[in-house]
DNA sequence: AATGAATGAGTCTTCATTCAT
DNA sequence: AATGAATGAAGACTCATTCAT
């Protein structure tokens, strides 16, 4: 056990440089990133601030876009990771407090490299390799719904697709643009109350005031609209 | 009336001649933004579009960015127009009523001219000029706060900043994101269940459940809704 | 007539410029092929050789390919020139005088610019748009086979067609050969005889010895040989 | 027997195994060339194709040049033996005899490997290494001119290198032209003319008609190739 | 002797912008 | 006021070659 010939190490050892050349990409990546904006991101400046010649970036990535890609994809897993230990988490409480943990999770999510997560989200045009963003939403859309149809009884969701869009969505734009946009939402004195106001939000949304009678109301106004237009 | 020298009229010329290069210069800019991208729309291509020299384009914008600023800013006067009329119609309205309106209101300002709103939504990053985009919602912010103050007794608002923040951007990005990303919410047989559970998303909210009884609600609604085509 | 504006020459003037810019690109470019080979001719080199900017260039050639393009058209054409000059000028004469006279103005035409000839035959690559090259030869197998056919009785030339190939690749190729690799071939004491010896080739191919009993000979030995394989 | 050490079989492997990467190198470089032309065939490319590392090429070939150098060098020695086979079996015939079997073996030669043969001689630059081509043509200009001048009696060749010159340049052009660029020449029933064409194109120089009578014509040749099969 | 990660000079090309006409 | 030729900084990317392991 003890001697092992050092042919495993070696071995490992050009792929761990390989693995950190990579990793040191990505990073060097996100800061010019988030100093220099998209289109101000050369790939010769990233190679630079990598410490690596820019042979070595294209040796990994084969554009500008592949390593912004690579960038989203990592901070998308990131963010990923803190909504969906949050979900994990409440998978089992009743709804209202879900929901609470959920939006407060939310404002978590976009605050785990808030600065990245701007430059990410007002400048990497959505071209090409990068159209597919999104991702996250997608799985996490997969995952409100499941939760929905797991409490069909407690809740009204007829389409629970349509359900799911519509709390995603909107905690999402809720979140994302207050953290980016209005800080003033989130000071101290107010973010308990913003917490709280989102989580309303959804609550009354998936929760309807009267168990009898519902239905018809939606229905009914809809059905006036119809010939109203 | 005989003796009124050119002098005006030569002039007046000449202006409505800039207003109108002016005009196709920022259609040009407009479509070719659909067509390539905003990395791709290079000023030479805009000036060949709009039949116009690369030279006097310089003459009318002094950058890029200044043509793709008066395209955001033209787009943006169209959107708000929608909103502000729907919201002109409804201002006298119940929040049940003036809701859904609006909520309509906003799919169709989505709609206005959805490739371009799409590739300015999409391409054009958030830098110099065109940091300042979202003048719309921050006009709507004050006119919705406006709203919901006015009606202080019936909607539950003690910081009505805030509501309107929440309002007006869940209804954005839900409608944003349904008419560009989610056509299927959008369909003849699901948009009407659309505009309801947006609605019910807004109202659940505005109008929490009163402890007791809550007068208005569903014949209320449909008796109101009867005379508002 | 004598108050003709000066609206003409000014455009003529931009015109003249552009032609004067092209000119001195394609003349540029063939110097710094002949100077350091296609691969090693920069568009960066050509343009500054060309005293023009690099985005001049651009506006005139699309690529590196597309400027030796136009050198070689330019170059062929002048070859051309001296071939069907000649031509033109023995067209009535009798075979061996014109013969000859080709001979020698395949010699001359090979000898119009001979290290542009030799950088372009030896170094660019025929790939791409360079690919055509060959288009002299074409244009003048139909000239040649043209008065091959005018003199079908002098002449064997039963398939024509052939006969063109066979005196046009023959001749441009020993021409070809003895100015690029062979001068010693070309000296003055040596020259003559060279014409000499590629006329009696043709002459001999083209008017085989005896006007009787030919035609057999070919046929019987291709006949015999049909069974050697 | 027991005792001889391992040292000579082991080198004799690693010989045995340098040369198969050697072959392998080659045999790569010829494809890639063929595959992507001379430009676009990087070493990368062909150590990966052959299955060797970019670094064992180095240790073999110090350059890109040697290695296309390499497959030239190996081309031209197997068209080299088609023709040298071709002019042993005919050394001792008649010339005419010689004539068409040598147009034959030309033809045959341009077919050992059309594709790598086109390649090598559209796009392989004549530059440093890579000067010096036509090596084989030197070989059998030597090797012609030596059957001419023991001949010289039957043979017209008072300047052999010149006699010799001319008939390897016109019908190694011919041939390498018709092979690649006018199969229309040599379909199969075509290339029996092109033969009896160019070799009729060879004897018609090498034995210009004697002011009286041309004895060995017509007859002896058909008489002389009976046995040649 | 082999490996393959790393190098970086050098290439082609684009495009916002200027300015002489 | 219009024109469009000219500009040239700057960027993405390739590839022959080296060298530490």
């Amino acid at each position: 056990m003890a001697r092992r010939p050092q042919t495993n190490p070696r071995k490992t050892a050009s792929q761990e440089r390989s693995r950190l050349t990579v990793e040191a990409l990505l990073e060097a990546t996100a800061r010019v990133l988030v100093k220099d904006g998209y289109d101000r991101a050369s790939t010769n400046k990233i190679a630079a601030v990598a410490g690596v010649s820019i042979g070595s970036l294209y040796q990994y990535f084969p554009s500008k876009e592949a390593l912004v890609a690579g960038v989203i994809e990592r901070h998308t897993r990131d963010l990923s990771q803190v909504a969906q230990n949050a979900l994990a988490k409440v998978a089992a409480r009743p709804i209202d407090v879900a929901a609470r943990e959920l939006v407060a999770a939310a404002i978590d999510a976009h605050r785990v490299d808030p600065k990245l997560h701007r430059a990410l989200s007002e400048q990497v045009p959505r071209t090409g390799w990068l159209r597919d963003i999104g991702a996250v939403d997608r799985n996490l859309y997969a995952l409100v719904r499941g939760y929905l149809e797991a409490r069909r009884d407690e809740i009204d969701a007829a389409d629970s697709d349509m359900t799911a869009f519509i709390c995603v969505t909107a905690v999402e734009a809720l979140t994302h643009t207050a953290v980016l946009y209005r800080p003033d939402m989130l000071t101290d004195d107010r973010a308990a109350r913003f917490v709280d106001e989102v989580t309303r939000l959804v609550l009354g949304y998936l929760q309807p005031p009267s168990p009898t009678g519902r239905g018809k109301e939606a229905g009914a106004v809809r059905a006036e609209r119809a010939d109203s237009a």
